[in-house]
DNA sequence: TTGAAAAAATGACCTTCATCATATTTCGAA
DNA sequence: TTCGAAATATGATGAAGGTCATTTTTTCAA
């Protein structure tokens, strides 16, 4: 259980941050995030932000999870990505100047600080290795996206859910993947009772073990030959 | 017909420049990028860059039209976007520093400049303008992706084509849309039979007129009804 | 601990769309 | 201008996977 009053997490301290976006930061730098960021606890299932929302600053994830998703016109939600613990969440519909076009919402209960617009984009303008890290993670992300529509648009939903586990395999290391089958589904872009026939054939064919909801890969390697390449 | 002599095309009159991402260029760094580019004519189904390739540069679009797509396990084509004159093409993987994981060809007779990597990230060094701009495109693109992924995970063939055929009409604005049935299914993600197949409720429906290759659209709104949203 | 609601699971059915085969039209080079 | 190749078009068929209905299991709050 984490700690649920807001109290103040520091940077200095923060596990993720090191290897994050922010790891360039120097000590000015820090302190100065640290007066003026403000820490939130969240609840499983809260929301960061909503769809058609004004993007006021950036989400910097201490610790938890959370799932970035659009809803489609009948409201089913396409799970877009899953950020962790250092991932930083909301700068890009801040820099496009523009509404979200996705939301974001806790997979589980979380440590979350929010960093105001004016605040991070000084220090974008005075930190070059920042800048460029935002810039290569932008790119980085761009090519991701371009994998997924192509898997989308040319692979079947069991290669798909092979290649999603591999993802999840990344995001939750070495925690059993804990997501519900919905949401689940809503990554692979499938129906949520496709989703339960096609574990039931990976628990057939030894690929995972599962208990109740939580999912312990056992062949990654099969995972791999399914999904192609 | 273009010029299909290497002339040197310069960015002072380049029509698309205006409101290009090197809109915001003064005279100076205009000089230097004229001094320093290399301009060439492709013709059609000319290859830009190979996934798999290095990034070397930036290409900048005079005149003409190239596809960015992957091949998938079959070797079937995904495309992910087309760009025209004014537009940019290959700095996402440059910055990723990272090989290209797209593919740029191009689908008509091309002017397409090259601008090679120190020179342009100089240029971001000095001129915030274009940095700024740069970092707002990538963010955009990723929203249009998202976009993307959704239309993919939750709408059927016909109300992708629907949508993509919008996009085409932004595309080649007045002109009508001239593709290949196969680029146009490996755009909106289909088999080329679909695509033939749906492209002849569209022509029954009113929608379109076609004559061999080249579609027009008639009826706009419906186009919209049908993609939804 | 229990009972109600939510999540997961299973079955039956049917639509969408991919695939394969083949015919027809268009294009481009000789 | 013609011929061969590529692109476009059409038909038949079957599989993948979505939808709806129902059951079983899990979760969570009283």
């Amino acid at each position: 259980m984490l700690e649920k009053s807001h109290k103040h997490v520091t940077c200095l301290t923060c596990a993720g941050r090191k290897n994050s976006l922010l790891g360039s930061l120097c000590h000015d730098e820090i302190d100065h995030v640290n007066a003026h960021k403000a820490c939130n606890y969240y609840k499983k299932h809260q929301s960061l932000f909503l769809e058609g929302s004004f993007p006021r600053g950036v989400f910097c994830i201490n610790q938890g999870m959370v799932k970035i998703f659009q809803r489609g016109d009948e409201g089913k939600e396409q799970i877009i990505h899953i950020a962790k613990a250092g991932e930083m969440v909301g700068f890009r519909a801040m820099f496009s100047e523009s509404p979200y076009k996705v939301a974001a919402e806790t997979l589980e209960e979380s440590n979350i600080c929010f960093i105001g617009k004016d605040d991070f984009l000084n220090m974008m303008d005075s930190n070059p290795v920042l800048r460029n890290g935002i810039i290569k993670e932008l790119s980085r992300e761009l090519s991701d996206r371009a994998d997924f529509i192509t898997n989308m648009a040319q692979k079947s939903v069991r290669e798909r859910l092979a290649f999603t586990m591999i993802l999840l395999l990344d995001i939750y290391e070495k925690e059993p993947i804990n997501l519900s089958r919905e949401d689940l589904a809503n990554f692979v872009g499938t129906a949520t009772e496709t989703l339960i026939r096609l574990l039931k054939d990976f628990k057939e064919e030894g690929i995972i073990e599962v208990h109740t909801r939580k999912i312990s890969v056992l062949n990654k390697e099969k995972l791999f030959a399914i999904a192609g390449k």
